[in-house]
DNA sequence: TGTTAGCACTCAAAGGTGTCGAGTGCTATT
DNA sequence: AATAGCACTCGACACCTTTGAGTGCTAACA
């Protein structure tokens, strides 16, 4: 892995890289030549080129044409080699604004983040809610629908809210409601989502409660709102990867959009970045997004004022132009850090 | 547009279009007569055919391959031709199961059976939401989030659940809170939230409510609570049109993702649709979704227990298999308004 | 010893040519 | 009115050649 390269052979490594990833074509010792300014001819380019591709860092589609990067040169650049840009004065201004015009709700400003992302990367932007049920509990409410039909409203401390339709054995009134979830959102004062669930679950089972009437309703019910599957997933600007010509073929559109349509990949995804701090890079087979196409996937987590996590990201083709989609999403996830404190 | 055509013609055209959706590509006059059982000559089809194209019903590419319907023609199908095949057993066994099994709240109702279409037809299947605007209020609640931070639910009659974090010139304890939302929810009972928002606006100018602390501020918050813009639009199955030949090409498809991303249009359609009872088709340059790829369009509104309206459907290729998506539509727009209902 | 110029070689892409066959329109025939 | 026959059209396909970008290797050079 931490190959070592004389200085020359980083600079022509780097130089290829960026080659393929403005144009999307083959580089051809040539065209590193003149690139370089002159001051190596293509034959010497050459020679490095050919150590460069023993090494396993570019390969070529055949014979004659020029070389392309492997993955492994890809993460040798982002690691070693990749000069990051700094963020644009427009584009903070175009994040910031974003996060805040929503004005609405938590999954209102993720998706306008994921929008975001979409638009100053030009690929697909990507954001992933907290975890609803690692979130503090803040309020649990019980309105009356219809006949034996109930609608649990569950909001957490991040704003985030999740509401269930129940059916019940019996019909409720509106006062008996209200006294459910007075005794509820006492209970789960302070837990977080997964600890109230367990909770009520005990309590279902302490003797004292069973024989409460109100109380063993008001936990049967809630049994069912407390139980939340699944995160939200916010992906945004699917027609971009369009624009890439190496998804001009439908079938391995199909692959990525297939991807998609099943959220669980991502979230795999997702607690694997969960972990670590900072901007994490995925390239190519590290994502296991897909199995032939080639993406790759820049990430960062961002967290909220009650201390759940979250994470957002682009997701592009590995010939992504890293050097500003980096700095980008490393200062959104910042931003929306900030904004998510506030709260 | 009322042609006249002989049994014939008529059959004749309706073996075109039938063939053409099947297979994608241009039919021939032998091909007609081979399907017809052997009755007529290629050669007589094919003055039927010259006549069909004079009509502007047929077109063919170039001289010498078979020819294709144009929107005219299936315009004609749809409305005289086409023999509606039944919704088989297994196909109202999914439908009917993946309405009930969400068990959650409208929106997941919606988003699931948003998918079910798309299972069933292959193509892209799409809901959109009721309006929210024009349901009946069922009920307000004001949360204390943090300082001057307070998220507002906002619940409709059909289960509909919206919220809003509002910024406070000052903080709001929680038994204020409790205090304002008595006092909404009573002011706007019955009413639909368009209504209510009306009836807000005229409180505040009210001379009364004017000197009222409590009540002049909870009609500034819940003024921004009751505000509520833009419908819930469920778009699934976005990869399928992958499978249509003739989205193949990436620019076409882009064209349409595009389209989908600025859901505008979609609510354009979707009110000239529901104004009509029963299942509405929209043809190619009907649509107004795409000018070049040939896209159509199925669809169906549905009720619900307070009377509002929302719809469904079915995009797919102008050349898709109307005869089983039409029964399709048809069939799962009425089970959704008998689920709705029973609310 | 590292660099470079030169040269033969490779191979995809682009363009040209010829054949094939599905499909047509027209006309004469039944 | 329906059909069989026939000349014609034109895309699809296979095959070929040319072109040019790019390579590896070797010998000369600083």
């Amino acid at each position: 892995m931490n190959v070592e390269l004389s200085a020359r052979s980083r600079q022509i490594l780097e130089a290829i890289v960026e080659d393929y990833i403005a144009t999307a074509e083959p580089v051809g010792s040539s065209a590193v030549a003149r690139r370089h300014a002159m001051t190596l001819s293509s034959a010497t380019v050459r020679n490095v080129m050919a150590n460069l591709e023993e090494m396993g860092l570019l390969t070529s589609p055949h014979t004659s044409a020029g070389r392309i990067p492997t993955e492994k040169a890809y993460r040798f650049y982002v690691d070693s080699l990749v000069a990051l840009r700094q963020v644009s004065r427009d584009e903070k201004r175009q994040i910031i604004q974003h996060c805040r015009k929503a004005g609405a709700g938590l999954s209102d400003i993720l998706k306008e983040t994921s929008r975001t992302l979409s638009q100053l990367s030009n690929y697909m932007g990507i954001v992933v809610a907290p975890s609803f049920n690692s979130d503090v509990f803040r309020h649990i409410e019980f309105i009356r629908l219809g006949h034996r039909k109930i609608l649990a409203i569950l909001v957490s401390s991040n704003g985030a809210v999740q509401n269930r339709l129940i059916e019940t054995d019996e019909d409720h009134d509106p006062e008996e409601l209200v006294r459910m979830g007075n005794y509820l959102n006492e209970m789960m004062q302070g837990l977080t989502i997964t600890q109230a669930r367990e909770r009520v679950l005990s309590e279902m089972k302490n003797e004292k409660t069973k024989y409460d009437h109100l109380m063993s309703r008001a936990l049967r019910i809630s049994e069912q709102a407390v139980t939340v599957e699944g995160d939200d997933v916010f992906v945004e600007g699917q027609a971009r990867i369009l624009d890439q010509p190496e998804f001009s073929d439908a079938a391995r559109m199909k692959e990525i959009y297939e991807a998609f349509e099943k959220k669980g990949i991502i979230l795999q995804l997702l607690s694997r970045c969960m972990s670590a701090d900072g901007v994490q890079i995925y390239i190519g087979s590290e994502t296991s997004l897909s199995r032939s196409a080639s993406v790759s996937l820049v990430t960062s987590r961002f967290v909220t004022s009650s201390n759940t996590v979250g994470m957002l990201g682009v997701i592009g083709p590995t010939r992504m132009g890293y050097s500003s989609v980096i700095p980008i999403v490393d200062y959104t996830a910042r931003m929306i850090s900030r904004l998510l404190s506030e709260v």
